[in-house]
DNA sequence: ACTTAACATTGACAGGTATCGATATGAATG
DNA sequence: CATTCATATCGATACCTGTCAATGTTAAGT
């Protein structure tokens, strides 16, 4: 995953209320009024969030009807993981400047 | 770690800069005049970047005489990697709505 | 077809962000 | 102590973001 394709993830990530409807489709699929019920946004900033988070790929939407429910997409949380997890820690010291 | 905080390290990951610093930062320590040359970009903007990545607790920073180094303060980013762990992908269709 | 209900889009607005040049600060060195 | 050099801070600026009310769109049910 490219580092720009990062930075969009974590743009997405570096809002409360994104983070939270994030944490919220882990536990399974909701729809919009699930999400409405547990955030206190108005129905066009959540469309606006749920926009940003289909867009870079972290989420699935599925139209019924006139419901939409959102699901995780699990191959890019999966290809962020691994980006993040590759960020190794080492205590070593500065090589020279 | 709290949500807070997680959207504030995703602040910090979600500019392309402040990225590439991190992986340089990952490598080892590197000094300001590292990273300068590594990115494109001035002086004051760095200062300003290292501001807010330590403002996060994501780097420490060792001033020796002139000169800042900066390393991985691996204590964040491994919570950090363990709050995004455990955000588990799962396929669970809805409960209900 | 009309109405209703869910969702998307738009326009406006306040606040935040990244960048730079200019300037200040503070340490090392002659 | 004056100078030099690395870094921090400030002020300005252009752009981006989250929010809402108002409006548009589309699907279901009557």
């Amino acid at each position: 995953m490219e580092d720009s394709k990062i930075v969009n993830i974590c743009k997405c990530l570096s809002d409360l209320n994104r983070l939270k409807i994030l944490e919220l489709l882990v536990l399974g699929e909701k729809c919009a009024c699930d999400l409405l019920e547990e955030l206190d946004i108005k129905q066009s900033t959540l469309s606006y969030h749920m926009k940003l988070l289909s867009e870079c790929d972290l989420i699935f939407t599925r139209e019924e009807g006139k419901w939409n429910y959102y699901s995780i997409n699990c191959e890019t949380f999966k290809d962020f993981k691994s980006f993040i997890n590759r960020l190794e820690c080492s205590d070593l010291k500065r090589e020279n400047c």
